[in-house]
DNA sequence: GTTAGCACTCCGACATGGAGAGTGCTAACA
DNA sequence: TGTTAGCACTCTCCATGTCGGAGTGCTAAC
């Protein structure tokens, strides 16, 4: 049982932090465990190796620190680095050189794809590590327009397009051959009856039609409502997120095992759980952070992931961010996502 | 100057490549250096390991095998690989459950699209190494009708729809603003007339029209073939191809470097080599193979592409095919690849 | 509370040595 | 002339041992 004041009650005393921020810091440079020695020169305190030790020693009991083995230095934890990003760390505002690249890229692009792969690419480009951008389903999307063609035989092709300008379609197998001004008169049909409601809204009422079309009405405005079901669907399961520079992160040695690797890129492009993640923090305001193993999801075991919402007039509209280990450049990717995620927003509104 | 028949001028001998045969398989089968003793047992010929040395020191000679330090085996070479598979290779057909698996995962596709992804699915599944299936751009498809949509401001969402059922769509900044029935009809007249035609034939023609509308026709219509032309482009160049099961070949211990693992992984997402690579294959009959460097491009080195054209009524549509290590099983690949491909075929004609 | 001193532990680098596998060469054999 | 046995040689791999460096925890003194 020690009797300092470090770990009499489980409250740290500030000493200790500013001893466990240089850890930190100097860890996150170099990558190796931190000795008494290198860390009291580091410091700028004057004080001996050995006094460090005893610090180091409540730091560890207080599961802030760990050392990989006996006669190592030390390492942050994932509580450790928590601590380190929630009420240590000192920011580094982006220099001018990296504010004038977002700028530049972000404002050239037209369209909301390429915008958002844009972004994508500069999260990866700014940090060396992997960028994600999500383009989350949104709930006021309307629908702007629907088109039903006819294509060989009996199969039609429904194209809808948003109030947002997306464009989705899709290839239905129907019950027979219809002709082209069959088509052109249930979709104008449906395009007067639905234009302007959400998307969201629109199912149930789709439904509610099929049910009266069922017994009321002819055969075509039957199908016709069931293909539009078919587009919608489509349409709102478009929840999608875009990622780069995930060969970055081969270069950072704490993932260089297969493994491990092949499972985070496995994630990568399966993406659900990712997503999962990625809305969740959605919700979240400003910059947040999952460290480790602090987001629960076995590939990310080894990486942190820093998030930001991006917002257009007050509405998030997604939810960008960086994927890296968990030793990573805090205080610089910090600002780079928030930055960036502003910067999307304005990119956004003025198009 | 040995003065055995194998390496007297080149010509190897009918039993030399019996031995470079039974060692490449072997050699495929366990990954490690074939030694003369087990090549001996391995070969059924009732010859002694001493023999078998002279035998492979013609086959060094002739640069079909080396070995990687003096008291190791022999491995194949390119060449030796490359013998191997133009005349000496047995091909496993492929058994019953992979080609069920085959049909019953092909056809039950609906679009094109998700037929595309899942031959690619298919082909990494089935060989577990990278699939990669190449929807080219092709000089039949025809114009089937264009759609401006007004959106906000000036700008307007235009829509292109061929005669493959393709949908391509582009958000146009235009001078000034148009009412949604002046985009109507100039959507109308473009695809009046251009309607059939071969989207390749269509730019020229534009820009004619696009001339003589300078001098005579209202200033919509020019700007209305300007939009038409600017989605033309973007359907143009949707030459683009499908890659799945990318991370299977982080098991493979030959690729289990990191630089070289990263370059690959790269080439994946830049993709515009390997496209070339297989625009150039696209044009060869049936399966072909690139061996390591032979394909010329560096991320490829320690890597073979195994690909073969698909076609639909005798027209080739595209190339799919099989990227992995030098040493894999090409007697079970070289089906695999060359039955998908008729597969895929079949699948698009019938939709 | 801080420090010096000391014994202890662990890792990593390096050398050593033997076993195993395979080679090339030579000389003998059919 | 092709095939084979024998042999010396080479190289890798692995286990073992040794040593220095780095860092720790503890104790006692300041």
């Amino acid at each position: 049982m020690s009797s300092r004041e470090g770990s009499r009650n489980g409250v740290v005393n500030e000493r200790a932090l500013y001893f466990l921020k240089v850890l930190v810091e100097r860890y996150i440079r170099d990558g190796e465990p931190i000795g008494s020695r290198t860390l009291a020169k580091d410091s700028g305190m004057d004080l001996s190796p050995a006094t460090i030790r005893n610090v180091m020693s409540d730091l560890e009991e207080l599961g802030l620190v760990a050392s990989p083995h006996t006669s190592a230095g030390r390492v942050p934890t994932s509580s450790g680095y928590r601590m380190f990003i929630d009420s240590l760390i000192t920011l580094k505002p982006l220099d001018s050189e990296e504010m004038t690249r977002l700028q530049r890229d972000l404002v050239g692009e037209t369209d909301r794809g390429s915008l958002v792969q844009s972004a994508s690419r500069l999260l990866s480009g700014l940090t060396h590590m992997a960028g994600v951008v999500m383009i989350p389903k949104r709930d006021d999307v309307r629908l702007r327009q629907i088109e039903f063609l006819p294509m060989s035989g009996t199969r039609v092709l429904t194209i809808l397009v948003t109030s947002s300008g997306e464009v989705h379609n899709r290839l239905i197998d129907t019950q027979r051959v219809y002709s082209r001004s069959e088509l052109e008169q249930s979709a104008n049909y449906i395009t007067r009856h639905f234009a302007g409601v959400p998307l969201e809204a629109i199912h149930d009422r789709l439904v509610q039609e099929m049910q009266e079309a069922r017994d009321g009405m002819n055969r075509i405005m039957s199908e016709a409502l069931e293909m539009a079901d078919q587009v919608l669907e489509s349409a709102r399961e478009a929840e999608d997120c875009v990622i780069s520079g995930q060969t970055n992160l081969m270069d950072f040695d704490e993932l260089a095992q297969m493994d491990r690797l092949r499972e985070l890129f496995n994630s990568f492009t399966e993406k659900r759980e990712l997503l999962h993640l990625l809305d969740e923090s959605m919700r979240a305001q400003g910059v947040q952070i999952f460290i480790g193993d602090e987001s629960g999801y076995r590939p990310l075991e080894a990486c942190s992931l820093v998030t930001a919402p991006y917002e257009v007039d007050n509405r998030v509209m997604g939810v960008l961010g960086v994927i890296g280990p968990t030793r990573m450049a805090y205080d610089r990717v910090i600002p780079i996502v928030d930055v960036t995620a502003k910067l999307l927003g304005a990119a956004l509104k003025s198009r």
